[in-house]
DNA sequence: CTGTTAGCGCCTTCAC
DNA sequence: GTGAAGGCGCTAACAG
């Protein structure tokens, strides 16, 4: 049979309650019983039983994380830096909580069912990287899931993703728009005046956000907008895109992709058509992904500080760290200007 | 209060047990019940309390999927695929189960608390992806971890890492000694005799194995064995790495990387030395993550199967598929041979 | 500081 | 096919 309190405090010879109370560590306990029970636990090979606990406390240590694509590093990043704030193994946080990924595929519908397993595990908090998809149906369900959440009593933090009003969430969100905007610009100032964009899904707060930054940009110029396309944020769509791109206007001088990744699926399509990068056609991406300055030409883009930001969404879902005046606060994005952009050629 | 079992019960005019069987399914109940209580469930929005479920039935819905590092691509893809097979939202295996991924940061210690971490939520199953530290103490405790957790009824999975005997885990080991003989027969053929060596962290199954391979390549031709370097399994340990190889020696014409990442990093150093790829120095991989073939040139490298490996690995857990004769398969990688490598200059 | 006493919410025999 | 009753392992008041 598994070992269980019961048999710790046996051992122990004080009273189940003692034995909690040392391993919670939230009450006084003699340093001498403590040490018992403490000897009693390792002899026993003793490990509590979550859900039992979490029953009777009606709270559990597990903590929750949403992300669009975990094999896309845009997520790994901030998942792990909310990870290691969390505590759990490593973060000495203080109580052992189990910090655990959730993988949506960008699927509204999974994001409500992780949602609701969460809520069944009575999760303690809930981070939710990455933008939100629009749909006023699937918004609507999302808001009042979060709603219930909050009541039940988890913190819930958005991270990378825009407020959603009277749910009580905690807001951390990038400035997709401005940086956009700075991009599009940079392009403008070199003397780019036909630029392909090459968005990402539709109906997505973070695909919306960039495009309307860069439509900011250029009305701002007077330059009439170039060819939109739009896609998945993975290489395979930045290539198709490019290529799509190319055959509608052959004399663009300059591709704004949706992302790094996008951006690279873009250069190997124009590369393919026997394209310079940037002689020929200048390319851009967004995030600053790890692998972005490493690409040639190096990518120029707009790096989102992802690591902080998720280490900012750990503190605040523990409650370590006070909340953004507002419930909300807007991460800026800083234009990165490397190798993949200069001068259109005349 | 949180609505509970007994307040569907109540509004079904049922009783407690009958709404319970409803929900799990494994009962018989007449239709019209059913159709009765399930109304009564959404009525109240009610969500069954896990942790009071997993405490009455002695299991829990939840599974572990365990990565070493979860901004890694490498991770990333594999975890996905074991998720999706695992069912929980979106993956049609039946119940909903909530398929949870760990990082341990490569950490020995966090890897044995968060398995600790699993086994007091009572996890259905375990998998556990990517290499393992050699270390023998640790592994003593890892290996005395996954019995306590077989016996606790965890089904337990390795993804990626050799087997670990007497402990009912099921292993789909990669070849990476293959692999990596491979790779070196290839920069053999190609007339290399001086190849420097970017190898993982110490002390861990991945690290050893694939340089095991390239040794192998080595003595089976003949050739002296160039320098090597250790580091961590990210792009700037490439970077450094490579630096490192370049002045210890300055005629070297190839260099076999860890894996596809610190390969980038290397290239990026090499460039940087005004030394040309493959021209003057020949560069290859290992794994070949999405992004390798578009970089410039793209990479030579031995490709893993690492979504079909996380399918296979989801769906033992699952118990949907058979284990493999004597609880091991091993998985071979492919070379791909792309443009960073070629002839080395007279 | 420590023991005692009730449940937490659900599942699961066992009867009917 | 359905209801009744006991207990899963732990925590949280209360006493002491």
């Amino acid at each position: 049979m598994t070992v269980t309190l019961a048999d710790v405090a046996a051992r122990a010879q004080v009273s189940p309650a003692t034995v909690s109370r040392v391993l919670n560590g939230n009450y006084p306990v003699a340093a001498t019983t403590r040490e018992r029970v403490l000897r009693a636990v390792d002899e026993l090979d003793y490990v509590l039983n979550g859900p039992a606990s979490a029953l009777a406390a009606a709270t559990s240590d597990l903590v929750g994380i949403l992300v669009n694509d975990i094999a896309d590093p845009f997520f790994g990043i901030m998942a792990g830096a909310v990870q290691s704030e969390i505590g759990g193994p490593g973060g000495r946080a203080g109580g052992e909580r189990l910090a655990v990924v959730c993988n949506t595929g960008g699927s509204p519908e999974r994001e409500l069912t992780y949602l609701t397993l969460l809520q069944r595990q009575r999760a303690a908090a809930v981070v939710i990287t990455g933008g939100a998809v629009e749909d006023p149906v699937h918004a609507e369900a999302m808001a009042g899931k979060l709603r219930r959440l909050a009541e039940a009593g988890t913190r819930i933090v958005l991270c990378g993703r825009p407020p959603v009003p009277d749910t009580g969430a905690i807001a951390l969100a990038f400035d997709n728009r401005g940086g956009g905007q700075r991009l599009t610009e940079h392009l403008l100032d070199l003397g780019h005046r036909r630029i392909g964009y090459i968005a990402g899904p539709e109906e997505r707060t973070t695909t919306r956000h960039r495009l309307e930054g860069h439509r900011d940009a250029l009305k701002a110029a007077g330059v009439d907008e170039g060819e939109t396309v739009h896609g998945p944020y993975d290489r395979r769509s930045g290539y198709e895109a490019a290529r799509e791109l190319l055959r509608r206007d052959p004399d663009l001088t300059a591709i704004v992709a949706a992302n790094d990744t996008v951006a690279l699926g873009a250069c190997a399509a124009l590369r393919e058509a026997g394209l310079r990068i940037p002689e020929d056609v200048s390319v851009a991406g967004f995030d600053d992904l790890p692998f972005s300055v490493d690409v040639v030409p190096a990518l120029t883009t707009v790096r989102l500080p992802l690591h902080d930001a998720g280490v900012r969404a750990g503190r605040i879902a523990m409650g370590r760290e006070p909340e953004p005046p507002g419930q909300t606060s807007v991460i800026a994005g800083e234009l990165m200007v490397r190798g993949s952009t200069a001068r259109p050629r005349k």
